[in-house]
Parts: C-alpha cells; structure tokens; sequence
DNA sequence: CCTTCACCGACTATCGATAATCGGTTACGT
DNA sequence: ACGTAACCGATTATCGATAGTCGGTGAAGG
C-alpha cells in the first residue's frame, strides 16, 4: 500500500474542503487509489491500518468502507474484511448489457413523460462529430457518456439513475474506446441514429435501438478478460 | 416517533438471527418501521435515541443509518442528522420499474442462453399457491423474491445480478404486499403466467411479459404519500 | 419592531479501549 | 500419518466517553 500520509488536516490549504467529515475525505482517497490501480483488486483493506495511515480512529474508515461497498468498489464480508473488487468481476461487456436494459427503459420514461433533452442530445452529437475531427478519443467519451446521461436524468428515476451511475460507466467508456478501437466517427453515426429515431417519436423502435445500440459494444472484442459470450446475446 | 421499546435483545427469540450483525438488525427494523409507516418521512431519526432504544451503543445505530442511506430511504446532512425521505413510497415504485429493466433483460439473456431454471421456476409457483392457501404473505413475498432472483441468477450476469440485488428487493417486497393489499392468489397467478409464457419460448413475449409483470406493480395504489403517476407509464 | 451576535442545549463525528470472531496452527489421540 | 480440538494472532464489531458543530434563543443595537 502507499505511503500516503495526511499528517496535517492542511486547514490553510483546504479552508472549504475542510468541510467534509474526516469520512468523506478518507472515501475519496481510496477511490483515487483504487482507480489509480495504486490498491490493487483483491487487495484487503485493514480498517486499523488504514486508520493508523490516515492518523484518525478506526470509525471514520469504517464508513468510508461502507462507503466504497454501496459504490460497489470493495466487498465486505461481516467479521471477514472488506477486499476491494476485482475490475475483472464486473467485465466491460456485462457492464453494457445492463446499460442497455437501464437506458431502453429511460428512454421509454423519457419518451413518455416528453422529457427528452433533444438539443442537449443533439448538442452532444456535435461535440463527438468535432471529436472525431479532431481525433480526440476522450472528448468523444465525455460527449457519449453525457448523451446517455442525459437520458438517465431525463427518466426522472433516481433509483433508475442511482443504478446506473453505479456502473461507473466513464470509467469503463474510454477503456473500450481503446481496446475495441471503435471509430470515433462511428460514434458519432450511432448516437446520431439513435437520436434520430427518439426525435421520431416512435416510442418501440426508439427503445429498442437504444437497446441495441449498447448491445452493440457488449458484442465487440473487448480484451483477454471478457469471456466470450455467445453471439446470441444480440438481441434478436 | 413511535413507541417500539426493544428493551430486550431478545437472544432467546432470535438464535439464528443473532448471526447477524447488530447493524444489520437495527437495519431491517428500521426499514420495516418506516415503510409500514410507523415512522414518518421527514421525521429525524436521532442516533442516540436509537441506540437507547435498541439497547445498543451509537455505532452500529450509525452504520445501519448509512445502509438505509445507500438504499434512499433516508437522507444525512453532515452534522445535521438523518431524516426519512419523504420519497420512500415513490422509491418502492421507482424499484419496480428498475427491476423491470433488469429482469427483462435477465429473461432475455437467460431464454437465449437456455438456461431458465423451468422446474425451480414452477416450484416457486408452487409456493406461492401454497401460501395463498395458508394466507401467508411473508411467505409469498419470499417466494416470489425466488422465484425472480432465479432468473436473474440464469442470465449469468454478475454486474446485472449486482445491481438487482442492490435494489434490496427483499425489504421492498414485503411491504408492497401490505401495502398494496395485493391478493396472495393474483401473485401466484401472475407468476404462473409469465412463467407459461417464457416454457412457450416467445422471446419478445417473454420479455414484454416480465417487464409488464413489475410495472404492474408500480401502478399500484399504495398509500397517501406515492403521489400517482401518469397511466402513460404502463407500457404500451 | 427588526437584525446581529454570543450563549445554550442537543446531537453528531470521532476517539480509544474492549469483546468477539475468524482462519490458521499446533498438540493430541488413534 | 490423519482427523479433531484447543490455542493464537490478527482484525472486526461494539462500546462508552468526548470534542465540536448546528440551530435556536434572547439580549443588545439600530
């Protein structure tokens, strides 16, 4: 583990950020050295080691980790630890099936509230269209991710949003950009279709191209991790 | 608040439950009391209270707030204190339309791949026949709580099996049931049915059925407090 | 009468210590 | 040598106590 050591509260440096409780400030560093790969998965998290190197007590560890768990970063098993997940577990290609089934159905509340944002959607298809000019991957993953965000938040869900953010969907977006090389042109084409028929109005067709379209990627080679899965996930 | 007083651990009562942790238990008493109503929304919930209340010391009072937490039903404001959602009701309907996602798609994965666990399916039908006999809600909820985790368990879908069983279908079940005065017979019919239509191997149908069978459940009636949604919801 | 500020009581956030439990290890009986 | 039971070290779950913060209250000032 690193050897990260907060000694100072730092209250000249962090005046506001200060605010947050000892808790809150111990969640966010983890999650930065999870992600950071600096924690590696499987890896034990030992509350009173953590403790010692945050130089607080063993409680605010505590509930950062229970934390982590409802963000579904580490796993805790009563009197057992808590272990941080490995990435593998929740592979890029599961991650896009569930997408599909969370966003067919916020497009359908979204259609049928008449709540879609279409020119904040179509806005986000521009952005990936001079992305794919300027051949910036990353730019053309914000603006994707943003385009389905949009939709989520459109649902008007939060339960249906909560579950979604907690695929963690920008952290897995940029790594199949790469590793499946997809075209960001293409990106842009897809999005643009799948708006188009949203604009439609047809509600069936809309549902089930927003499906697909995520299916789509869960299809795509991926990396050494991902079991292939049958081709007949695509959906019929 | 209300007048519960569990002045007794009660360890005689509860031998095998007593496996869990003290959080876990104040937890699940916690979201019994406020969804059958016996706690208001909006009221505070004050942790030393509580753990006077329930014989304990403020910890695990504290942890199982931040389970309820993570599960929308309350909110906590940094040195404010936790206070019941006023939206738990409109939660428990938002559940269902998320599960609906999910276990479409769990019908979906799981038809294709021909895995569906026919026979445990029919037992669990089975079941609940039973428990319409007997009359015995709790008895019902759990098997219909089987009888779908059996589907999502088929589709082989870690990251979809996570997120279904991070929307705590068991505590939320229960509670409809008294809630929504649902009649024990119409659930096992309603099983039965959906469960006939997935043996007929019509996919799209299938599918169409076991989302239906949840937004069903989203429309009902529940209580003062789920402010009514649009019909428009229903699928079309 | 309305706004400002120090003070007060109520609670939360955090601490340090203790009780309990888990997995692994060692000693023992066969 | 093998299976079983008591023992151990490590770590979590829980406790009881304390420090600090928040909203409200009432006096002081305009």
């Amino acid at each position: 583990m690193g050897a990260m050591t907060p000694d100072e509260p730092a209250a000249a440096v962090t005046p506001l950020v200060t605010r947050m409780t000892l808790a809150q400030q111990i969640r966010e560093s983890l999650v930065v050295r999870i992600v950071s790969g600096e924690i590696q998965p499987g890896e034990r998290l030992v509350e009173t080691k953590l403790a010692a190197m945050y130089g607080t007590s063993q409680a605010p560890v505590r509930e950062a980790l229970r934390e982590l768990e409802a963000m579904r970063m580490v796993e805790t098993r009563p009197r057992r630890g808590t272990f941080v997940r490995h990435f593998v577990q929740q592979t890029l290609r599961e991650s896009y099936v569930v997408r599909a089934a969370l966003e067919e159905t916020a497009t359908r509340l979204a259609m049928l509230a008449g709540t879609v944002p279409v020119e904040a959607l179509r806005a986000e298809v521009k952005a990936m269209r001079a992305a794919a000019r300027a051949d910036d991957a990353s730019a053309a993953a914000r603006a994707s991710v943003a385009f389905h965000r949009h939709i989520v938040d459109a649902a008007h869900n939060e339960l249906l949003k909560l579950s979604w953010e907690a695929l963690q969907i920008e952290a897995r977006t940029s790594v199949t950009m790469v590793a499946a090389e997809v075209k960001l042109k293409d990106i842009a084409r897809d999005h643009a279709e799948l708006l188009r028929s949203i604009e439609d109005g047809d509600l069936e067709t809309a549902c089930k191209h927003a499906r697909d379209h995520q299916w789509h990627y869960a299809d795509l080679p991926h990396d050494a991790h991902g079991r292939a899965r049958r081709r007949a996930m695509m959906s019929g």
